[in-house]
DNA sequence: ATGACATTTCGATATTTTCCGATATATACT
DNA sequence: AGTATATATCGGAAAATATCGAAATGTCAT
């Protein structure tokens, strides 16, 4: 009840961040765990599953366990805001995002043992990304 | 160049603002000036400018001078992004935003000279919610 | 139960943002 | 010139947010 504006604010904010942005991008095309998306993205995981928790609080992204792994994906698009829906569009414009989603392409074509079991050191850098 | 993904996170912030996101929606059914938005919002002056400098650099919004008024528009329909016209088209719903316009007819409705010359104990105080 | 591993939460610091009164600038009128 | 009004900017303290390693939690497989 009440102060909805607050609530959308409560949106937008979620979604105002580099990170959460980026993870908001990459899971456009589909579902994914939160190591592949670290992976993906070269950032520690804390920082991931911390970006995941407020796209869930905004009711951005829905989320599905299977074992240890959690699944993250956006809300059906119907179910989708029209801002929300603007912005998606307009994000997958950017070169950084088509750049995360090739990379998540990569990680998607491994089986999962071998992207997430890994220390920070085996990652080979690529694209600019930097990591330490 | 480059990092328009950054870009994109400042326009979001910009509107990521519960005074700045009511101006915003203000400013739809046409110009007005920052004078008459202070009073219509029940905010300080310096609050409006602030948050109209914020939605400029955004290139949310555009100012017309006359004299020593700056009268603010939103950016034409047609060059708007589209996550902002999702955006305005969702913040239209909101109660708070329905109020506030309502409260800027009364506002327009008055000349100018009225309207601004106003010291802060004429104005019947109540911050946020009031009726009309 | 022990170990391995995915994820979340905690803790603590660093950085950014908010807010508004006070002050400065600009324009108009006399 | 001076006064009045409209807007912009400054100052700076409080609040919010970001960041990420470390610890805690949960889940599976021996």
């Amino acid at each position: 009840m009440a102060d909805e504006l607050r609530t959308l604010v409560e949106r937008l904010k979620a979604v105002a961040h580099p990170l959460r942005l980026r993870v908001l991008s990459l899971l456009e095309p589909g579902e994914l765990c939160v190591c592949q998306i670290a992976e993906t993205l070269q950032v520690p995981q804390s920082s991931v599953s911390e970006a995941l928790r407020e796209l869930r609080r905004a009711g951005f992204v829905v989320e599905r366990k299977d074992g240890r792994w959690v699944f993250m994906s956006l809300i059906p698009q119907d179910q989708a805001s029209l801002f929300l829906r603007g912005l998606l569009g307009e994000a997958a414009a950017l070169p950084e995002v088509q750049r995360d989603r090739l990379r998540a392409e990569a990680v998607k074509a491994m089986a999962i043992s071998v992207v997430c079991a890994k220390t920070p050191q085996e990652v080979p850098a690529e694209h600019g990304v930097t990591r330490v």
